[in-house]
DNA sequence: CTTTAAATTTAGACTAGTCTAAAAATTTGT
DNA sequence: ACAAATTTTTAGACTAGTCTAAATTTAAAG
């Protein structure tokens, strides 16, 4: 069976949302503002994925991924990931380049070349923001990381990720001087607006706002 | 302006034919062999392409691409040609096992992409099938190479390139031994069928059809 | 120069994917 | 429990790209 370009992107903005939300039935308004589409159009998209057998859809009552779905998606998404580690690690991109590229390439149809990808990259477990990469089979090594945000204590900590991937998000963590892999040791908590000083790798100190702390997560350390 | 996926390979297709045919105007009924569309079909697509000023269209006159036409379908040749080499240096495809890929990365849209792309795999000269890559401004080196089928003598020559990309003339070639680069030295030619022996790299001796030498390019050596 | 054949275009129809406007179903608030 | 607000679906329309069948134009043959 054929599924386009299209239909792909669909099935991704599924699995996205769901992963997001707990896995319970994703509604039409979710998909249409995550894929900036009217919601018409995506109860029409609905239909024809429902009538392909990619996902479960029952009027007014939101969608699942099938099995088949989901594992579509997640082939997307490992394809979106590889992409992006090519596209940093091998022609130098910036980690904020990549993303609207990887896009694209992620609709490039051929099971020989995203293995061979895999292989000349190393088998990589993780992308440019930190994402795990599902290996062929679509499994997951599962990390265990948390925000930044939520409930941490003074001590050190290192950069696993982002759940923010925007251009100015991932500009503004460059420019405070934080990559991934890099440690953070947090030495303030103001309680008034959740701010947080942090020294980075034991460098310079920086005050992150509660809204940038909210999208890294990090491991502890210590 | 947008050129969409579709229009991109209706550009090449006028591009490769005209070329192929010394530069006059191309028919509508070429095109259509060419993409296995129908005539029909191309002239609509050849209204759309003349609004977009892309080709120079006279009703039952065939067609020409304008400057702006070229351009986008050099650059179309170099990015397929550019991901074919991508393909067999890096990925380890062999050369009959590219092509359907590179049809679909040619369409990807970034300039930024393909120049560091560029770089990455050294400003290659030619693809792996003797093609050569034009540089980001269209220039072409031109090779004069010439067909193995074509008033060669006896004497020493070196394999350039090939016009039949299908899987099939590649891996009879392969099969025979011949690679891009090797020695190819003439040392019988049949006058009654134009059929040739060939003695491979100073090692085994094979016989190539006229058909088969036809699609072959090399250059004289000695 | 006419007739016939071949090439090309036009007309009309279809699918995928999108939209707006209106109708229907569900959820929320009192 | 019922009205109002929100969400979702339906209806109808549009574009890009494709097709078949018919009409038109150009080229070839006698
Ligand atoms: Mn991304
Ligand atoms: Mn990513
Ligand atoms: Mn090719
Ligand atoms: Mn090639």
């Amino acid at each position: 069976m054929v599924i386009s370009f299209t239909e792909e992107n669909y099935l991704k903005a599924i699995y996205t949302l769901s992963n997001q939300y707990d896995w319970v039935e994703v509604s039409t308004n979710q998909i249409s503002a995550h894929l900036k589409n009217k919601a018409a159009t995506v109860t029409d998209m609905l239909k024809r994925l429902s009538e392909k057998k990619l996902i479960a859809y029952k009027p007014y009552q939101g969608v699942k991924l099938t099995d088949k779905g989901k594992r579509t998606a997640i082939t997307v998404v490992r394809k979106h990931r590889l992409w992006e580690v090519f596209l940093v690690d091998k022609l130098n991109f910036k980690w904020d380049e990549v993303h609207d590229i990887a896009e694209q390439l992620e609709h490039i149809h051929s099971d020989e070349l995203i293995e061979k990808l895999d292989d000349f990259l190393g088998r990589p477990k993780s992308d440019p923001h930190g994402d795990p990469i599902p290996d062929a089979n679509g499994k997951f090594s599962n990390k265990r990381s948390i925000l930044l945000s939520s409930g941490v204590k003074k001590g050190s900590y290192v950069v696993t990720g982002v759940t923010d991937h925007s251009t100015s998000y991932l500009q503004y963590l460059t420019q405070l001087g934080i990559s991934l892999g890099f440690q953070l040791k947090i030495e303030e908590i103001n309680e008034y607006d959740q701010s947080l000083k942090i020294k980075i790798n034991n460098k310079q100190s920086n005050f992150i706002s509660h809204k940038a702390a909210s999208h890294l997560l990090v491991e502890q350390r210590s």
